[in-house]
DNA sequence: CGATAGTTTGATATCCTTCAAAACCTGTGG
DNA sequence: CCACAGGTTTTGAAGGATATCAAACTATCG
């Protein structure tokens, strides 16, 4: 049906998260979801110091912006989640001051920059909609520098998890408190500050716990208000209650 | 002098690192700068949960923006310091995530949301000037992220100090090789995810070794060029050099 | 079925924290 | 000009969270 055909294109559904698209816009936004090119895991979509000249569009699987030391030691600042996007100001820096890369197989629109902004001029709750992006994206950087900064390590994993278990059911990719996590155990290291080893460790004794289950690419949520408890989790730089706006339209 | 009374305007002295501004642009920002209000060092301008209907704008001393846990640990994510401003796209938000709080004895103003929005819809130059501080500010959360999350304690430190004298000079508060600092030492730790203790620790080494002193709340740094690799320091996330962007007026 | 990436384990080292007290400023009022 | 008060810095001793190193084990995939 017609309806299922909307709510398919990642991000849609992401924006519908802000609020609700007359089939105009929807289709301005189909049009920005345009053929999606395919990356591998561990692909880089663009590079430190690179001039950026689309934004980026998850349509399916996952990515991150990371920096890197010289010394090799990787910080992982941002997951992009199908329907997530880059930043959609990067057009007035003329390098990118950090990377992205794929994490998991991973398919990506890279939207042009002049094409995006003509939406925005001609759409304005399509505006309003993708800053509201650009302001829970920096929500989520400013609780991640949180979570590393004053969090001990298993709080920071707790925090991570009940992060991407609401991220993901928002977006409709979980189901009975489990997702699809494609992380290594490295991966996630690089993003709470501290060691594989040390992570192996600690999620050995959240299983131990009864908290969750990992395997095969995937995590189970058992007791979710202990985790969300135990990483001290409050889901408000989510920002993902939409019960204070209005709809923009019918439909 | 006319040129001396322009500059001494911290927004536009901080808009001009982007680009050049006209007559009638330098006038417009004038007025976004009215009214300023006093704080004292301690003093918060916005608390997390509150409903923003303004953006801040330093026009003396040091703000940050800062969360704090239920167990009282703080994380400061960012320093404002004068010309800088805090989210100028907050408005699509009904709720703050984080605080803001006065570091020093300041002086703010409050740009009303609709004051700003039309002086950005009026004059393009300076929406993409206001874009470009948007971009600084996420990619300089970003290093941060970086520093808490991969760099050792003197490493996070010698950064920092090293981006705030890079700040500090770009907007004239710096004369050779020494800044106002007015931080404590708490303020430090809860910036760089430290201990006070283990910060004063840190400090009497890089004193020790000749790198620094730090007296009377005025940093100098002696060893700028040792002090910028002891963090594996690199500018490009401040994006402060104007070279490959046009002037966008006259005078 | 072998190659490669990812996970797990053990033993040891260290960076940083914690706690508690002393010393030192800085401003304020008498 | 002194004395006091509160915040800030400094010091010491001891403990703990996390890192490091190195190797074995286990999936996954062509």
């Amino acid at each position: 049906m017609r309806r299922s055909w909307r709510v398919s294109n990642p991000l849609i559904r992401k924006l519908e998260l802000f609020s609700a698209f007359s089939d105009r816009e929807k289709r301005a936004l189909e049009r920005l979801s345009l053929d999606p090119r395919s990356y591998r895991a561990g692909e880089d979509l663009i590079q430190e110091g690179q001039r950026p000249n689309s934004v980026f569009l998850l349509i399916e699987g996952w990515a991150c912006a990371y920096k890197m030391l010289p010394d090799g030691s990787r910080q992982i600042m941002a997951y992009l989640l199908p329907g997530d996007t880059g930043d959609i100001f990067n057009f007035v820096v003329d390098a990118m001051s950090h990377s992205i890369s794929a994490l998991s197989a991973c398919r990506v629109v890279a939207m042009p920059q002049a094409e995006l902004h003509e939406v925005i001029a001609e759409y304005p709750a399509i505006a309003k909609a993708l800053f509201w992006t650009t302001q829970v994206d920096g929500a989520t950087l400013r609780e991640w520098l949180l979570n590393v900064g004053q969090r001990d390590g298993m709080a920071r994993a707790a925090h991570l998890f009940t992060e991407l278990a609401l991220r993901m059911g928002s977006i409709g990719l979980a189901a009975n408190d489990g997702f699809a996590l494609p992380l290594t155990q490295t991966d996630m290291a690089d993003t709470m500050g501290l060691t594989p080893v040390y992570v192996n460790r600690m999620l050995q004794q959240m299983r131990g716990d009864g908290l969750i289950t990992l395997e095969r690419r995937r995590l189970t949520i058992h007791e979710p208000e202990r985790l969300s408890a135990m990483g001290a989790f409050t889901p408000g730089y989510l920002h993902m209650n939409r019960t204070s706006r209005a709809a923009s339209a019918t439909a």
